[in-house]
RNA sequence: GCGCCUGUAGCUCAGAUGGAUAGAGCAACGGACUUCUAAUCCGUAGGUCAGGGGUUCGAAUCCCUUCAGGCGUACCA
């Protein structure tokens, strides 16, 4: 609705123009608003103030001549109005509402999907933990929010790929070998003294145990640098298919899992450093090789090779980086915890150097989730081995309750998740306001059928035009706004949009559903209406399948 | 010190590209279940948009500045 009057305000601008009422065809790019007030009509339009200049008349005066020149052959529009410094208002015909329901009939499950895609390859990096341990809830707001960008970017027309890097090489590696190495030596009977910097959790205890009953001793006969090696392998391959496991629960499943180890071992990070070394991008002082960032924006340039000959952690990302564009992503978006801002700057920078368009890299910050049990902080600390694994949090308050938190918020607000609040089903945790009205047109259609007033979602020749009633417009506007809701959601990488349009139109619903019946004692009206909550039911599962959240018919 | 993020109702948070009178939930108070699910609805009350300056027809939104909180500032990852 929007862009047809949209499409109106340009006809008239063109007419008004070749009548004389407007001096120049120069025009700007025309913005419809849906006002807050409702005296202010259904939209309204600033472009008469915003062409004051261009036109040299008055804003008034412009939205006069604009006035004056509008057709509405589909005769959409009630009325309009010239206000306040220049708006000019619209009013929709209440019965030009009714026939949108079609679109979302017919769409159906692809209702609010768009083209704005084109096909291009997108991939969106998230998660990535290091495999030295279980995901917390920190990762799994990282882990909600890249799936759900993920999702939505693929209904708006992106080939899109989901990809987790993991960083299987480097120190914190090796000291996960180290640490279950050593709870191995303990099991064999020896006194080790545990350092503070190695992994405390219990889990490396049952990591060491599993290797103590494999391999009973053995380990012992081999150097120390093979066994914590071997310890490191095993261990990081655990833990991994461990995280899978969690995350598949939270229901994410990446189409490629990236090896970092993979890039040394093929050779990608030397011939990453002797290309960029080639082109004068990288360059020698005081015995290591530096990037030249600052070319770039960054503050200082950075090390890729230290004066010991070992890599930086900076020096894979720029390989794996190289490989991404390589694969012919055309945008590549990576999530990651807000405390790595200060690396955004270094790796973009990176990326414009290696010839690639700044805007084609984009980074989501995803900043701290506080975890807290009724108002109270629950201790956090991966070192010390003391902290709520994603998994507990999923077990307890379950997926659909925590997905939806973390995407209720936007990604760089910092978020208090209070365990007790997620697992009340009060309207302090939407989820289940959004859920509800799912069940309850189910439970509606299982009534008509148990009633023998309808079959299935079959509603033979609905008449949209008996839905007169405010709260039936008001739902039919909502639906309306959902694929302009989710484009807006793509473009800015903000998922939490799609969230929050569900809620209200929640909102919507189950005023409406207070007040008036959807079972009638009328035929032609209890089809009207049907026929308009099942539109609602299309919208609500659609949304929330992009979410990553089920849509129940009972609760 | 410098950089990034945050600051909106008592609490938790929305307000993209500057628009007209600032929004929701929770909590508080008062109402609505013989009805298609009350996990719901209706109403009342609640504000110096952290403070100050600026830009303009118009600022929660853009710029400058102060304050408060968080994070980051390695030849760590």
């Amino acid at each position: 609705m929007k862009q047809r009057v949209r499409e109106i305000i340009e006809a008239a601008l063109v007419r008004a123009h070749e009548a004389g009422a407007l001096p120049s065809r120069e025009f700007p790019p025309i913005l419809v608003e849906e006002p807050r007030v409702e005296a202010h009509g259904d939209f309204s339009t600033n472009v008469a103030m915003v062409m004051a200049k261009i036109q040299k008349m008055a804003p008034r005066k412009i939205a006069e001549g604009i006035i004056d020149h509008l057709a509405d052959p589909g005769g959409v529009l009630l009325r309009t109005e010239i206000a306040g410094p220049g708006f000019i208002n619209f009013f929709i015909a209440p019965a030009a509402w009714p026939p949108v329901l079609e679109e979302v009939h017919e769409a159906g499950d692809r209702y609010g999907a768009s083209a704005m895609g084109g096909g291009r390859k997108v991939q969106v990096e998230f998660v990535s933990a290091n495999p030295t341990g279980p995901l917390h809830v920190g990762h799994g707001r990282g882990a909600a929010v890249g799936d759900t960008v993920a999702n939505i970017l693929a209904f708006c027309g992106f080939d899109v790929r989901k990809e987790y890097y993991i960083n299987d090489s480097g120190r914190q590696i090796r000291t996960l070998g180290r640490s279950v190495f050593l709870r191995y030596t303990e099991l064999l009977g020896r006194t080790v003294s545990f350092p503070e910097d190695c992994y405390q959790g219990d889990y490396i205890r049952e990591l060491a145990g599993a290797i103590h009953e494999d391999r009973g001793d053995e380990l012992e006969k081999e150097t120390e640098e093979a066994a914590v090696a071997y310890c490191a392998r095993r261990a990081a391959r655990e833990i991994l298919s461990g995280i899978e496991a969690d995350l598949e629960v939270f229901g994410i499943r990446f189409d490629r899992w990236f090896s970092e180890q993979s890039l040394f071992d093929e050779g990608r990070v030397d011939g990453a450093i002797a290309d960029l070394k080639d082109r004068d991008i990288l360059y020698e002082k005081d015995g290591a090789l530096w990037f030249r960032t600052t070319d770039h924006g960054d503050e200082k340039d950075r090390v890729v090779v230290r004066g010991n000959g070992q890599t930086t952690y900076f020096a894979s990302d720029i390989a794996y980086h190289r490989d991404k564009f390589g694969r012919g992503f055309h945008r590549v978006i990576d999530v990651w915890g807000a405390d790595h801002h200060g690396y955004v700057a270094r790796m973009s920078a990176a990326v414009e150097a290696m010839g690639i368009e700044r805007e084609r890299f984009g980074v989501i910050l995803v900043h701290l989730v506080n975890l807290l049990r009724a108002g109270r902080p629950v201790a956090m600390s991966t070192r010390a081995g003391e902290f709520v694994t994603l998994r507990e949090v999923v077990d307890e308050v379950g997926r659909d309750a925590a997905r939806f938190i973390f995407l209720t918020r936007h990604y760089e607000s910092p978020l208090d998740f209070d365990l007790e609040l997620a697992k009340q089903k009060t309207n302090d945790n939407p989820v289940y306001y959004v859920q509800y009205v799912h069940a309850r047109i189910s439970s509606i259609f299982a009534k008509g059928e148990e009633e023998g007033t309808i079959a299935g979602d079959d509603l033979t020749s609905p008449n949209p035009d008996l839905l007169t009633e405010p709260e039936e417009i008001a739902l039919i506007k909502a639906l309306s706004r959902y694929p302009e809701a989710v484009e807006n959601s793509a473009a800015l990488l903000e998922p939490h949009r799609v969230a929050y349009f569900l809620m209200s139109l929640a909102t919507l619903f189950h005023a409406y559903y207070n007040k008036h019946r959807v079972l009638t004692e009328t035929a032609d009206l209890t089809r009207a209406r049907l026929y308009l909550v099942l539109a609602v039911r299309k919208v609500i599962r659609n949304g929330l399948s992009l979410l990553g959240v089920s849509a129940p018919d009972k609760m």
